[in-house]
DNA sequence: AGTCGTCAAGCTCGC
DNA sequence: GCGAGCTTGACGACT
């Protein structure tokens, strides 16, 4: 659903709701699932769906538009389709009247995902992969990077330009749907992936690049913060969503490891005079965006 | 009701 | 080697 006006957005939680126990992350170690199985996950993913609706709901009341949602919505995703659950009918409808919001909702699937894996590793990789493109499918979202499935390239395995070869040979087994729908993301470590990296993936197929300013200020390689930002921004078939938090060493705590996000926002973010989505990956959520529109006004 | 040991998956870096 | 960090703490056994 396209806006003409710019969109603010957080990810997967909701404190204020949290407080009233509305989650959308609830789960079950593997010894649960091994006795209770997808009945008992069927129970569950239909109260994250549920209060997922709640969440968004709350968000278009507060004046978010965009919101990033938790890869966690179903417990043990790849070990069934969504149709299969008992409560199949009630969570897609659930899913329909979350779809049909105007709102710009993203997915971000885990760090275990690596599209350049090999074997069981990209096994799982498909299939997280793919349950995230799935519930957008079930949302009636039609597939573009407006709803972007954003992952990371991965590791190196010692060897960046192979990996990312292999990264681009592997996409031709991802649905055509999910092809639509991925999108990649610069790296915080300097032996990982810059945005200028990235562009060689992006002219092979077509996956925008995921702006992050932290993660730039962490690994820049050879660009200034306006040139990543423009060489990602130049990748996008629709307004991008990029990504801004604060630094924890910096801001928050000295002993704090680099690359971890501060808890609040502390400044504007500089869309270098285009129009981009932002999600704020601050660990106080949507009250690290509400504190900062104070320190604004 | 609250505490606390433990928890699917991968990779990287600092201690 | 271990643990933190990344997407985002939460589960569940026990007191």
């Amino acid at each position: 659903m396209n806006q003409t006006t710019l969109n603010v957005g957080y990810a997967c939680i909701n404190l204020s709701l949290q407080a009233e126990k509305v989650t959308t992350n609830r789960g079950m170690i593997k010894k649960t699932f091994t006795e209770k199985g997808i009945v008992y996950a069927s129970e569950l993913a239909q109260k994250n769906v549920q209060d997922l609706l709640k969440i968004v709901d709350w968000n278009l009341k507060n004046g978010f538009r965009l919101f990033r949602i938790s890869s966690d919505l179903f417990p043990w995703a790849s070990e069934y389709q969504i149709s299969q659950l008992p409560d199949y009918p009630e969570i897609r409808e659930t899913l329909e009247e979350i779809g049909s919001r105007p709102i710009r909702l993203t997915f971000h699937p885990g760090p275990f995902n690596h599209l350049a894996g090999q074997g069981n590793v990209l096994a799982n990789t498909i299939k997280d992969l793919e349950y995230q493109s799935s519930v957008f499918d079930l949302m009636g979202l039609p597939p573009s990077h407006w709803n972007k499935i954003n992952i990371h390239a991965g590791g190196t395995y010692g060897d960046k330009s192979a990996t990312l070869a292999r990264f681009i040979k592997n996409f031709a087994l991802l649905s055509e749907n999910l092809r639509a729908r991925l999108t990649v993301e610069n790296d915080d470590r300097v032996s990982l992936y810059t945005v200028t990296d990235l562009v060689p993936v992006y002219e092979a197929i077509g996956t925008p690049i995921v702006f992050d300013y932290f993660h730039h200020s962490l690994n820049p390689g050879e660009q200034t913060e306006e040139e990543a930002f423009l060489t990602a921004y130049s990748t996008w078939d629709v307004r991008p969503v990029f990504h801004y938090s604060d630094s924890r060493q910096e801001r928050e705590d000295p002993k704090a490891r680099r690359e971890a996000h501060a808890d609040w926002l502390y400044s504007a973010v500089n869309t270098y005079g285009k129009e981009v989505d932002i999600v704020y990956e601050s660990k106080m959520k949507e009250l690290a965006i509400l504190r900062l529109r104070g320190l604004l006004a």
